[in-house]
DNA sequence: GTCTATAAAATGATAGAC
DNA sequence: GTCTATCATTTTATAGAC
C-alpha cells in the first residue's frame, strides 16, 4: 500500500517541518534580541527545549543554522510585499514596508540588519537561498523606488542604491530601540515617527 | 633637588600617558572595525606590540578599557563641536557635526553606536567618565536642535528626543559602510548623500 | 611595567548509547 | 533523532620571574 506508505513519510516530514520552524522561531527571536555574535548554541536549544545534540542533527552549524532563520525571514518580507493593495502608490508601498519591518523591530523579532562587523555577514553571501530571496526583495522594491521617481514622490536626483540602502537600514534602526528604552512613546507613535524622519527628514 | 624629582615623575607619567593613547588609538580602531565582542585582547596587545599581561597593567579589564577609549572619542567630539565656527546656524553646527563624524567613520576610527545589542552598552552606563562627557555633548546638542527648532530650520513638531538619537544613530550609519562596499561612490559623495538623506528624507 | 606561561570559563561541535 | 558526556578551541584574566 503505498500511499500509506507515503502518507507516514509525509506526516513524520510534516513533523520535522513543524520542529524546525520552532527552532527558526526561538533562532530568530535571539537573534533580533542579541545579534549572532552573542547568540549561544546552547541558549536556543535551552529555548528550543531540546538537547543540543540535537540541534546539530538539525542545522550543520551556527552559521548554517542563522542563515536559514534570516532565510526564512526574506521569504516573509517578500511575502507581506506581495500581499500589498496593488492600489497603493509605489511611495506608499515603500512606506508599508519599512512600517511593517519596524513594527516586528520593535516586536522583538527582526534581527538587525547583519553589519560588516558581524561574523554571519559572510555566512549568508554564502548561503545561496537567502541571496536568491534578497535579490527577489531588491527587485521588487527597486521597481516600487523607480517609479516613485518617475511620478516625483521620491527625489529623482537621489541615487535609487541610497534610497534601497536606507530603507533596508530603517528597518532595523536603532533609533527604535532607544526611543522604545526612553519609554516616552507608544510602538505606534515610534513607527510613524521613524517613517516620517525616514522619507521626509527632519526639515519639513 | 625637588624639582628634578618632579621633573622626572611629570616624564615618567608622559610617557605612560603616551603608551595609553596608543593603547586607546588601537583600541578605536579595532572597535570601529569589528565591535567590542570580536575585538580580543590578544589582538588588542598584537596591534599595539606589547604583551597581554601588560596591556591588564593599564586596564584593568576589557570593559574598563573599551570604555575609556569610548570616553575619549566623546571628548573628541565635544572639541570638535566646541570649535565650530560661531556663525554658523544652529541646523549648520548640527549637521556638520554628522559631517565629521560620517567622515571618521568612514576612515576607520568611529566605532558603531554601542547597539542595545552590545555587551558594552551597561559598560558605559557604568562609566561615570563617559557618562559625563554624553551628557556634556547631549546639551549642546539639545541647545541647538531648540534654536534650529525656534529659527523654523527644523520640524517644530517634531520630539528633540527623536531628533538627538537620529543624529547619534546616523554618525555611525551601516549605509555608508554599505556605499562605501559598492564603490560607486567617493567618500565624499557618501557624506553629502547621508548628509541629505538624515537631514531632508527622500522625497525631496 | 614587561615578559612567558597558565589558569579558568565559555562555547562550537561531536561521540556514542538508546 | 534524542539524550548525556566530552572534546577542542578560543578568550578573558592572572601568576610569577625579571
Amino acid at each position: 500500500m503505498p500511499s500509506a506508505h507515503t502518507k507516514k513519510l509525509s506526516f513524520k516530514q510534516q513533523q520535522l517541518q513543524f520542529r524546525e520552524n520552532a527552532i527558526l522561531d526561538t533562532v530568530n527571536k535571539l537573534l533580533a534580541k542579541k545579534g549572532f555574535d552573542l547568540m549561544t548554541m546552547d541558549e536556543v536549544a535551552a529555548d528550543v527545549g531540546i538537547a543540543k545534540a540535537s540541534l546539530y542533527k538539525h542545522f550543520e552549524s551556527k552559521e548554517v543554522l542563522s542563515a536559514a532563520s534570516m532565510t526564512r525571514l526574506m521569504e516573509q518580507t517578500i511575502t507581506v510585499a506581495l500581499s500589498l493593495p496593488q492600489a497603493l502608490s509605489p511611495l506608499d508601498k515603500l512606506k508599508s514596508i519599512v512600517r511593517w519591518a519596524i513594527q516586528t523591530h520593535l516586536g522583538g523579532t527582526m534581527p538587525l540588519l547583519p553589519s560588516t562587523r558581524s561574523t554571519i555577514q559572510q555566512a549568508l553571501l554564502a548561503h545561496p537561498p537567502y541571496i536568491d530571496k534578497l535579490s527577489t526583495l531588491t527587485e521588487h522594491l527597486g521597481t516600487w523606488i523607480q517609479a516613485a521617481q518617475d511620478n516625483g514622490t521620491l527625489s529623482k536626483t537621489l541615487p535609487g542604491e541610497v534610497i534601497l540602502y536606507t530603507i533596508f537600514a530603517r528597518s532595523c534602526d536603532p533609533v527604535a530601540d532607544f526611543l522604545k528604552m526612553g519609554g516616552a512613546f507608544s510602538d505606534t507613535e515610534i513607527v510613524d515617527l521613524l517613517i516620517q524622519t525616514c522619507f521626509d527628514g527632519m526639515t519639513g
